[in-house]
Order: structure tokens, then C-alpha cells, then sequence
RNA sequence: GCCCACAUAGCUCAGGAGGUCAGAGCGCAUCCUUGGUAAGGAUGAGGUCGCCGGUUCAACUCCGGCUGUGGGCUCCA
């Protein structure tokens, strides 16, 4: 993380709320009528929510922007006033989402703040005066519902950031600028791995040939370490009849989010998960605690219809492929199973240059089924298996799903952003709806625990990630291509030839550069493209059984003979540096 | 789905008060150049200005609807 300037997280909050406050004033200065919502600092910076009179667009910002330089300027105190809730309730008579506030407050007390014409309720604590703020900037403009909830009125929500010094903002900015730049759906265009058409569909991928090599790749590397763990790898079809749907409640608790159609007459669905195609295979025959954890894995493509509006790129789409399995094991083997898990996906990531994570086990809801007594096994198991990892964990109370606790994991990029990874689910609903069982050493009919997790999550999620992770500059293992030969001239073809013969030999992808180019256009466009190796072959070259290398990003390595090359390029690949 | 914005050539983007305003660069094609480490040169082809309606003598330009995209919200792998 860049340095920011602050000291603590207390004070960047101070210091941002107080922007808000700022803004806030301003707004209501500009847009007379405003009504205001609620004006917290965020992770990067600070929002405020507004009713406003008229609608108004990025383009309003910098004279936003411009008000609150004039009321910095003022240098106003920030001035806390203690007053009772009858008296608030009179101050903020016209201030609708104020009112609404101020009755969820049990004390009698509350603390206004006020700064020049602006007051706000308002908890605090605040900077000492405006003029303490001395770097911000309002970044973008939104639609966010009062108090998240659909069904309450869109309010205009204003972001921004501030900084104590000019410095760190600058730095922020570049960040986003570099996040920009490295956005997954400008490099899969430019770099030849997807697209999505809108004749076709929003939300539906169609990986071309480079994008579909890097998910060939990942989708080989999944199959073998799944095998290598005792997974047994199945296909299921995209399709099943609606019936199956219902015993298993997704008909009912799932419905909205599901492709449904009709086939001579009998409802069908597209699937939206694996799960219930594994249970059939589960239940083809009568299981014994002999082949206990069952672990039944597919790269399982779904369909889940998603709102218009959340779809984005790779990350948010309605169809997509999960490495997904579903592992069902002894009650008493939970807890080791569960370790299992997170190992292999912890090993997974690592492996592809991921090595820090946010962990969350999820507890609970409201709404749930199984007994109480069920899913305290199933949390302290899962607690279990964290802490034998050494992960340090936050508790998200009560946001499991309906059927069972789980373990998300969020692997963090170059950038510091957080991308969803892995999730480990205990399933207490489908075991009883299916009544699947086993037959254990006494002889008896026992129930599974089911497992239900993803390493990768899904292929098209986990690309997205790593697209922006690598900025597309992929290790040469997962590198549509690994190799771009230049020859110099059209007589250093032959030679080029040989070599493009031998690195194919040797399941290397390359391509050789043959058209009528100089040899700088083809080097940038090479890099351009982010190749990981370029090999330039001239006369010298020919000559010699040679290569000039040149390495992505490291420019020109010289002359290297031709079977070195190749058997360190081997190496490097396989161990997948 | 909701709020705001956007939609011009394969890509990135100009454009105007409705009327010689269909434009540039990259890419693509053809030709010249055979060149030693991040852009050689010339010529050319490409667009019912997202779609459907409306206003107007005239719409890429104004209005409405639809579709898609972007930033968010809600929801999520």
C-alpha cells in the first residue's frame, strides 16, 4: 500500500468525513432544495448521498469542486453542539432522511456539527476547521439507494478522496489510472482473448484463440491437480428437468435467477449449478463409508440470469464455468476434509502469483434450515480447519447462505484490490432433500455431510483477475505465446523456420514475425503484445546455431545458443515461474 | 432492475446552430524498401454516424422509445 500520509485510520476517517462535510455544504450552496442523506468515509475516500432538485452529471463536479475550495478557504471551525432530540427534530424539520436518522437514535442526546451556513447531525468527530484540508478531489458520481434498499428512493451519491498533502492524492489518482489501464476488458481486446457481442448477448463470453489457450491452460492445470487429490472428475449436462429443480428448492428460493424453458411440453432448466448432477451420480448406487469423501469435481458451466445492470466484463456474467466439486464425506471427517480444501486452493493461488489473502467465514442468517446444533459442528469445523492454517479470519455474522456456513477467500492483486476466490460451503439442505445416504461400518444407513466448494471460482472471473493482476504480461507458462521469432531479413526465414520446427517439438507456442517489417517495428510490436521472449535471427544468428533473446520488458539478453535457450525455456515452464 | 452518463470505420477518438461535416491516427490491402533491438515510405479499401419512431423542406446533429456499454446501488462465482 502507497504510503498515504496519515497516521491512523482514525484520523484519514476524521479528515475524509470532514471532506464530506465540505462537499456537502457546497452542494447544498449550489443546489438550494438539496436534501441530505448520509456522508461517511470509505475505504479510499468519502461520499455523500443527496436528494437533489435536478439532475446533474460528472460535469458538475469542478464547480463542486470549486465551492469547496472557497469554503476551505474560510477556514470555518467545525463546531460540535450537544442538543436534545426534540430540538433536532425541529433543526432538521425539512431534512426527511435526517428525521428518519434521528429516530433510530435511542439517546436523548445527540451532537450536530456545524461549519459557516452548515449544520449536520452528525456523531464526529471532525477536523478542528475547513482549512485542515488541503488535497481533494470528487471522483465520480452515482445512483445509490436510501439506506441500500431498492425499494427506497435513488439518491445521487458524489464520491471523492482528500489527503493531507498534494503528494499522496497524485499517487491515488495515478492508481486508479493505472487500474484503468490495466482493465481486463481493454487488454482482452487488444491482447486477442475475448469478447462479448451484443448481437449475441450481454453477459455470455466468447473467448478467442489466445484467451481460449490461457483457459485451456488453467482449465488442464485444475483437472490434473484434482486428480492428484483424490477428485474423481465428472460431465453433467447443461440441462435438466425442472422437477429435479424443485425437490431441491431452487425452484423456490432461487427461482430469479434461472433460465427456464420448455421441451415437449415438461419445464426445463439451464443449470445455475453443478451440484444436483453430482448428487445424481452419487445416488446412482448405494454407497459405502469405503469410498468416503466422495469427491465429485467438473469444470461445470452455468447459467444464472443476472440483473442487466451488475454485469461487468469477465467478472459478472450469465454464463460461466466453475471448477467446481462437491465432496461428500462422514460428519466426523468434516474438519479434516475442510483443511484439505483450503489447502489445495491456497496451493492453487500461490501458483498462479497470488500469495495474500482476505478470509471470511460466514455465519448463520436469520433464515436457515438444519438444526442450530448442526451448524455449530459445521462452524466449529470450519473454524477448525482456518485455524489449523494459521488464517487470519473475519467473522461476517450471519451472511452464510441459507443452507450452511462458508469460507470465502479473496485473493488481493499488485494493486491491493480484493478479487473473489475461493469458497467452501457446508450444504445441511440437499444431503435431507435427496436423502442421500451411505451405509457405514455397523451396517446402518448414515447421512453425508456435503461439501460444496470452488478453488478458482469460476475461469471467468478468476481470467479477469488475472488478466489485471499480470496487467496481461502473463509468466511464460500461461502466455498465449511464449515465443516470437523476427527473422531480419526474408533469407533468415529458412533458419527461423528450423527454430519455430524445434520449439514446436518441444509444445512450445510460437509464432514467427514474417512480414516485410524492420525489425524495430516488429520488437515493439511484440512487446506491445507482451510475448514473453522475442528471438531475433539474422545472419550472426543463422551462422551460429544461435538466437538473440530478448526478454519482455529486460530488452536485448544477446546471443544464445539455440538448445540452451530451449532447455531453459523448458525448465522455466514446467516449474511454472 | 434502479440513478446518471455515453453510443461516429475493426480499435482509439475528432466533429457542428439541423443544409459540401462523413474526418484523423492506429489497424487492414497493394506496391516500394531486405532493414540488427520499441513506429521506413507511398497508394487504397472501409461507416444508412447503435436500432425504431417523431419534429422538419432537410436529422449523424433536436425529441421519444428500445438495445448495448460505463460509473455506482441492490444482488453475486
Amino acid at each position: 500500500m502507497p504510503e498515504d500520509g496519515f497516521e491512523t485510520r482514525e484520523d484519514k476517517d476524521i479528515y475524509r468525513h470532514s471532506t464530506s462535510h465540505v462537499m456537502a455544504q457546497a452542494v447544498l450552496e449550489l443546489f438550494p432544495g438539496t436534501k441530505l442523506g448520509i456522508g461517511p468515509s470509505i475505504e479510499d475516500g468519502f461520499y455523500y448521498d443527496f436528494d437533489l432538485p435536478v439532475p446533474i452529471s460528472e460535469d458538475d463536479l469542478p464547480r463542486i469542486e470549486e465551492k469547496m475550495a472557497e469554503i476551505i478557504g474560510q477556514d470555518s471551525l467545525f463546531e460540535k453542539y450537544s442538543i436534545t432530540k426534540d430540538e433536532a427534530n425541529s433543526l432538521f424539520k425539512d431534512a426527511p432522511y435526517k428525521l428518519e436518522l434521528l429516530k433510530e437514535i435511542e439517546d436523548d442526546k445527540v451532537t450536530i456539527y456545524r461549519q459557516g451556513s452548515f449544520v449536520d447531525l452528525c456523531r464526529g468527530p471532525h477536523l478542528p476547521s475547513t482549512g485542515h484540508i488541503k488535497a481533494f478531489k470528487l471522483i465520480s458520481i452515482a445512483g445509490a439507494y436510501w439506506r441500500g434498499d431498492e425499494k427506497r428512493p435513488m439518491l445521487t451519491r458524489i464520491y471523492g478522496t482528500s489527503f493531507p498533502t498534494r503528494e499522496p492524492l497524485e499517487e491515488y489518482l495515478h492508481r486508479l489510472e493505472e487500474a484503468r489501464r490495466r482493465d481486463h476488458r481493454r487488454l482482452g481486446r487488444e491482447l486477442g482473448f475475448f469478447n462479448i457481442y451484443e448481437e449475441a448477448g450481454p453477459g455470455l463470453i466468447y473467448y478467442h484463440p489466445y484467451g481460449t489457450i490461457l483457459r485451456e491452460e488453467i482449465s488442464k492445470l485444475l483437472k490434473r491437480e484434482h486428480q492428484k487429490r483424490g477428485y474423481l472428475e465428472v460431465v453433467t449436462p447443461h440441462i435438466a428437468k425442472m422437477d429435479l429443480w424443485k425437490t431441491s428448492g431452487h425452484c423456490e428460493f432461487y427461482r430469479e435467477n434461472m433460465f427456464f424453458m420448455e421441451v415437449e411440453g415438461s419445464g426445463y432448466v439451464l443449470k445455475p449449478m453443478n451440484c444436483l448432477g453430482h448428487i445424481l451420480i452419487y445416488q446412482s448406487r448405494t454407497r459405502s463409508y469405503r469410498e468416503m469423501p466422495l469427491r465429485l469435481f467438473e469444470l461445470g458451466t452455468v447459467y444464472r440470469y443476472e440483473r442487466s445492470g451488475v454485469l461487468h466484463g469477465l467478472l459478472r456474467v450469465r454464463g460461466f464455468t466453475q471448477d467446481d466439486a462437491h465432496i461428500f464425506c462422514q460428519r466426523e471427517k468434516l474438519q479434516e476434509e475442510i483443511t484439505k480444501v483450503i489447502d489445495f486452493a491456497l496451493d492453487m493461488l500461490s501458483l498462479f502469483g497470488f500469495k495474500e489473502y482476505e478470509v471470511y467465514l460466514s455465519t448463520r442468517p436469520e433464515k436457515f434450515v438444519g438444526t442450530p446444533q448442526k451448524w455449530d459442528e459445521a462452524i466449529s469445523s470450519l473454524k477448525g480447519a482456518l485455524e489449523e492454517h494459521d488464517l487470519l479470519y473475519a467473522i461476517d455474522e450471519g451472511e452464510g447462505v441459507f443452507y450452511g456456513p462458508k469460507i470465502d477467500i479473496k485473493l488481493k492483486d499488485t494493486l491491493g484490490r480484493a478479487w473473489q476466490g475461493p469458497t467452501i460451503q457446508v450444504d445441511f439442505n440437499l444431503p435431507d432433500q435427496f436423502d442421500i445416504s451411505y451405509i457405514g461400518p455397523d451396517g446402518a444407513r448414515h447421512q453425508p455431510v456435503m461439501i460444496h466448494r470452488v478453488v478458482l471460482g469460476s475461469l471467468e472471473r478468476f481470467i479477469g483477475a488475472l488478466i489485471e493482476h499480470f496487467s496481461g504480461a502473463f509468466p511464460t507458462w500461461l502466455a498465449p505465446v511464449q515465443i516470437l521469432i523476427v527473422p531480419i531479413a526474408d533469407r533468415h526465414l529458412p533458419y527461423a523456420k528450423r527454430v519455430e520446427g524445434d520449439l514446436l517439438g518441444r509444445e512450445i507456442r510460437v509464432e514467427i514475425d514474417s512480414r516485410n517489417e524492420k525489425i524495430g517495428l516488429k520488437i515493439r510490436e511484440g512487446e506491445l503484445r507482451k510475448i514473453p521472449y522475442l528471438l531475433i535471427i539474422g545472419d550472426k544468428e543463422a551462422q551460429n546455431q544461435t538466437i538473440a533473446l530478448r526478454k519482455r520488458g529486460k530488452g536485448d539478453l544477446g546471443e544464445v545458443k539455440l538448445a540452451d535457450f530451449i532447455e531453459k525455456l523448458t525448465r522455466e515452464i514446467t516449474k511454472r515461474d
